[in-house]
DNA sequence: CAGCGAAATGATAGCGCTATCATTTGTCAA
DNA sequence: TTGACAAATGATAGCGCTATCATTTCGCTG
C-alpha cells in the first residue's frame, strides 16, 4: 500500500501508523510535521504551487489543484499560520476589543460579529479590556503585533497612547457602540445621549413629572446616557440632581433594587425611574413590587438596551431598544467590504434606537 | 539629538518622526519595522542576548538587561509573535472553546479564566462552537495548527475526530463544565445529572408531588439534567413523561413562559416546575404571575445555575448554584500549573453544586 | 504550424525569531 | 596567580511559508 506511506524531507518514511506516534522530543515533532514541501513532493509540483492552490485556487489549473487537494487530504496537511504570517507579513486575524464578556450587550454584539464572519476567511480574536483603558492599550499593542487585517474596538474613549497606536496602525479599524464625528477609520453605533434623552421624553409624555435616573458602572457610555437624562429634564424645567443615584459598582439586578431603595429614601415623591440598563430596571421592578408600589400607576420604569427579558417581565418593561446584533453584523460586514477592496459607501453609520413602550410606563391606558 | 535617531539594518535612519510616517507599501513597512537585530545593534549585544533578556531575564547579567530594556523602550520594540512561534515551535496561546458567547453561564466561566490569566504570560484565545460539534472540530484544528500551549474545552461530548485530534495533541488540555471518568488530560466541573436530581429531591421534600421539567436547547448537558429529573421522579415513583416539556429552540425568558403555558395546558395539575436554566425559570415565574398562580403555594419554581437575578426576583427563585467563575479560575490555574511543571495533584475535580432554597419553593413556611 | 501573449509553474531569497552549541568572561578555591 | 568550573554571550542554522520575478506551457490567430 504505497499510497498509505510517503517519505518526507528528512527521509523519514510515514505510514498511517505515524498518526499514532507519541513522542515528546521537539526534534521528533518537527521531523514528523507535514509541511508544504511534503505536499509539493507528493504532488510533483513546487511548494509555491501548493501555496497558490490553497490560497488562490483560481491561479492554478484545475488538474493541478485537484491533485494537490487530494494529497493535502491524504497527508492531513494543515498550513502553519505562524510561518504564513511571517512570510506574508500579515494575517487573517480580526481583533475585537470589548470592555466586558459578561455584559449581555457585548455578547449580543459578538454574536453578530461571529455570525457575519462565518464562512469568510477572517479569524475573529476576542480581547476583554475589562473597562480599563490601560488594559485596552495593552490589548491593542498585542493585537497590532500580530499584524491583524482589522480591528473592531468599542467606543470613542481610548487613551491618548491607544489613539496614537490606532491612528498609525496599518490595519482597518471599525469603532462600534457609539456615534462620533472623528472615527479612526470606520464607525457604527448610536447616540447614547440621544437615546436616553428620548427615553426621558417618553416618561414626560406619559405624564410622569418627577423622573429619576439610576446608573451603575460609570463608563463613558453610561455617563452620556446620564447626560441625556439631564438635558431632557432641563429642557422640561424639572431637573433635580437629587433624583440621580449612581454607583461605580458593576450593574446587577440586586443593585437595581438597592439603588431604588436609596433613591426612594432620598426623594420619596419620585414617580418614574429611568434605569441605565435592563438589569437595573428588572431589579427596580422587583423592589417596587416588594414595597407594594404600583407599576406603572405610582412609579413608571424604563430600562435601556431592551434585552429579551424586558418583554417577558410582568409587567412588561419599557426599554430603549438598541440594535446590538445588527451592530455586530454590520461592523463585520463593513470590515469585510473594506478588506475586500469594496470600500463601504458610508463609513460612519448611526443605527439609531427605538423606544419600546410597554406596560411599565403605560399610565394613560390605565 | 543623536539619542532620538538610529540606523536600522537597511541603513535607514530613523527619527522620532518616523512614528508618524504613513505608507502603504509592504516594502516600506518592512524596512520601517523595528526588529530584534535593531535592538541588538543599538545595545551592542547579539540578537540572542536580546531574546534572552526579554524571555528569560535571569539568564542575562543585570547590566546588560538594563541596557537592553532601555533600548527596547526607546525604539518601541515589540517582538513579532509569528516569528517567535515559527522559530520556537510553540506559542503562549491558550485556546478556550465554548459553545456560546451569549449564554451567561459561559461568560461567567470566561470571566474566571480571564481573571486567573491576568498577569501571566498566557494569552487567552476564545473560540465559539455555537453548540455545533462540526464547528468545534474546525476550531480544534485551527487552534492546534497554532501550536498552543494549552486548550480549554467545554464538555465531554466531542465528535470522534475531535477526540482523536485532542488525544494526539501535544498540548495540555482541560475539560470544563462537567465531570466524567476519562479526561483527555485534566478536567473540572460538576455532575449535571446529580445536580438536577438533587433539585428534584428538594421539590419533593418541600411537599410537591407533581413536579414538571421544562428545557430548551437540548445540548448534552441539558439532556443530562433532564435525566437527573427523570431518575429522581422514578425513585419517588411519580414519574410522568407528560410533565416533561422541551424544545430545541435556544433558551429565553419568553420561551420559559411559553413552555409553562404548554405544560399547563397538557397537565394542569402540575404543582412544581424544575426549569433547566434560570432564564426559563424567570419566564416561568412571570407566566405564573400573569395567570394569577400563587408561587410557591400553588406551583413551586426552581431554576438552574443560580444567576445573580434569582436572588433579586420577587418572589426570590430557588436555583441550583453552580460554581462557574470558580470553574474558570481553577481550570486556568490547573493549566498554568501543568505548564509550569508543577503537575496538579488532582487532575479531575468535581466542584459540586448547591441548592439555593428561596421563596419560590418554600411552601412549608407558608 | 509558427509566433505571440497570457496563463501556469518554478527557483530563489528572505520574513524575524530562537535552539543549539561554541566561545568568552567571570568567580573562587587552592 | 592559576586552573577549574559556571555564567554570560555570540555565531550559526534553520523554522515553514510567501513575494517576486524568471521560466515554461498553453491556446489561439493568421
Amino acid at each position: 500500500m504505497i499510497a498509505l506511506s510517503f517519505v518526507n524531507r528528512h527521509n523519514f518514511r510515514y505510514y498511517r501508523l505515524a498518526l499514532d506516534f507519541h513522542d515528546n522530543y521537539l526534534k521528533w515533532l518537527r521531523i514528523l510535521k507535514i509541511t508544504i514541501e511534503d505536499v509539493a513532493r507528493e504532488a510533483n509540483v513546487s511548494a509555491m504551487t501548493v501555496s497558490r492552490a490553497l490560497r488562490n485556487p483560481e491561479k492554478v489549473s484545475t488538474k493541478t489543484r485537484e491533485k494537490i487537494e487530494a494529497v493535502v487530504e491524504r497527508l492531513g496537511y494543515v498550513p502553519d499560520p505562524a510561518a504564513s504570517a511571517l512570510a506574508a507579513g500579515r494575517t487573517n486575524v480580526i481583533g475585537v476589543i470589548v470592555p466586558s464578556v459578561t455584559n449581555n450587550v457585548f455578547s449580543d454584539v459578538m454574536l453578530g460579529i461571529y455570525e457575519q464572519s462565518e464562512g469568510s476567511k477572517w479569524q475573529i480574536q476576542l480581547g476583554n479590556s475589562r473597562y480599563s483603558p490601560l488594559e485596552e492599550e495593552r490589548l491593542v499593542r498585542t493585537f497590532l503585533s500580530q499584524k491583524p487585517a482589522g480591528l473592531i474596538i468599542s467606543g470613542l474613549d481610548q487613551s491618548e497612547t491607544t489613539a496614537a497606536l490606532l491612528k498609525a496602525a496599518k490595519c482597518r479599524i471599525v469603532q462600534i457602540m457609539e456615534c462620533g464625528s472623528a472615527p479612526y477609520d470606520m464607525m457604527i453605533g448610536f447616540s447614547h445621549l440621544e437615546a436616553s434623552r428620548a427615553a426621558t421624553h417618553h416618561l414626560l409624555e406619559e405624564g410622569y413629572r418627577r423622573p429619576a435616573c439610576i446608573s451603575a458602572r460609570l463608563d463613558p457610555r453610561s455617563q452620556r446616557r446620564l447626560e441625556g437624562y439631564r438635558i431632557a429634564c432641563r429642557e422640561a424645567g424639572i431637573f433635580d440632581p437629587r433624583r440621580i443615584v449612581t454607583t461605580p459598582r458593576p450593574s446587577t439586578v440586586t443593585l437595581g433594587g438597592e439603588l431604588v431603595a436609596d433613591l426612594l429614601s432620598k426623594v420619596p415623591d419620585t414617580d418614574a425611574i429611568l434605569c441605565n440598563n435592563d438589569d437595573l430596571a428588572l431589579g427596580a421592578m422587583f423592589e417596587c413590587q416588594r414595597r407594594g408600589i404600583a407599576i406603572p400607576e405610582t412609579i413608571g420604569i424604563c430600562g435601556f438596551n431592551d434585552l429579551e427579558m424586558m418583554a417577558a417581565a410582568n409587567p412588561s418593561i419599557t426599554s430603549v431598544r438598541t440594535h446590538r446584533m445588527e451592530m455586530g453584523r454590520k461592523s463585520m460586514q463593513m470590515m469585510d467590504d473594506a478588506l475586500s477592496g469594496k470600500e463601504p459607501k458610508v463609513s460612519n453609520i448611526d443605527l439609531g434606537f427605538e423606544i419600546m413602550v410597554r406596560e411599565s410606563t403605560s399610565r394613560k391606558k390605565a
